[in-house]
DNA sequence: AACCATATCCTGACAGTGTCAAGATTAGGA
DNA sequence: TCCTAATCTTGACACTGTCAGGATATGGTT
């Protein structure tokens, strides 16, 4: 990831001083951005909809207007999370060389990434009962994800149930231990010796060589 | 596993109509009983205090005198879940070949029970901030499990940082998905068929054959 | 230019939560 | 028998999410 991903803030975070429009211009953007951030400091378990609100320079029933309760605003930060956490995959895929096996390890290094990189969004994503899973627009995001774990392995020449676990849980189970900070005789690593062991380990989960891509 | 996992509960739940003593007997069994219940009706992130005191039929102040706050109790009942989740493989491994590498599939085996037998227990044990991770007592069960790991894959002859974090991302992964319903195409399997692909998966992850015991 | 329906945001209230302080009740030892 | 300490209850406080109703600004219409 050369980039730095795309940070959902858009207005200022409440100059003091300034006498705040009544209307914000942005605030949907903003409750997003400044969810994240809660996330971040508070972690999904200390939450909370009102400190969102204040962190936006809203008050504490503004975000209600936008996402009708604090599930709506979660479900739609997690569909917006799921759409990036398919776009680290996509970046690592980019700069990988073609070939179906380093595709689907590029994908890995990319799930690894995203836990690594935003650990409060990933947590959200995958160790949350409270955004609404039921929701199209988180759904499809979810789905997509999935869905393109499935063509990959695929394409690698697997297309098992078995192959499809094995590799998601793979890149799952990295990446779930790597951003919980566990797994710490691999995170004291220097950054490249710890990608080059990842890419070894995501490699162990691949369908075994020479495996027929029916069934 | 042969034998249901030993309840923590001791106490009949708060008998209506029959005066209940003003002292309980055992009302620190009691709450850790009706907390895992709470957990597993409410989630993680759902837990309320107040309700598991009114589980156990005692005032909402009651646990205080036994745990401090919410966090001592579900630091106290992480605790007690890891020495439980350490028996669920322990359990595996006894009925499994004496083989270091057939021990160590046993062991992700008995991983991947807990975690869908229990799968609130195993969320608060993998996936929740609240328990104080610092404490004494849950930090020695929790390192046990850990430890418990590389022994074996030690055994294997494997003890690289890349071996141990591939065996514990491949059981923990599989544990996490199927704890959280996801990978459904392999929760609809029988119970047989299922089984013996995860341990087919969790061989993927073993060290690889000839590798050296020393390094 | 004047107006108004509507979206946007705020204030105030309510029940539920965790935690603390102070009192009531019981157990166990002197 | 009495007294100390442990156990449990009651009451209070600040905080939370959510709802109802009022204030304010926007953009299109006349």
């Amino acid at each position: 990831m050369t980039d730095s991903p795309p940070k959902l803030r858009d207005a200022p975070p409440a100059d003091p001083g300034a006498a705040r429009p009544y209307h914000h211009g942005d605030l949907r953007a903003a409750l997003l951005a400044a969810a994240e951030d809660e996330l971040a400091d508070r972690g999904v378990e200390g939450f909370s909809l009102r400190q969102v609100a204040k962190r936006a320079g809203v008050s504490h029933a503004a975000p209600a207007h936008h996402f009708g309760d604090a599930q709506g605003l979660l479900t739609a930060l997690a569909a917006e999370g799921f759409r990036q956490f398919l776009a680290a995959q996509a970046a690592r895929e980019a700069v990988a060389p073609p070939d179906p096996g380093e595709q689907l390890v590029a994908a890995g290094l990319g799930y690894v990434d995203f836990a690594m990189t935003r650990p409060a969004l990933f947590r959200l994503l995958w160790q949350s009962e409270r955004p609404d899973f039921t929701d199209a627009d988180l759904g499809q995001a979810a789905r997509a994800a999935f869905q393109h774990l499935v063509d990959q392995v695929a394409a690698a020449g697997g297309d098992s149930t078995a192959d499809e676990g094995a590799v998601w849980a793979m890149a799952h189970g990295l990446a779930d231990l790597l951003a919980a900070g566990r797994l710490e005789s691999m995170l004291t690593l220097p950054g490249e010796t710890r990608e080059a062991m990842i890419a070894d380990i995501l490699r162990r989960a691949l369908p075994p060589r020479g495996a027929s891509a029916t069934g």
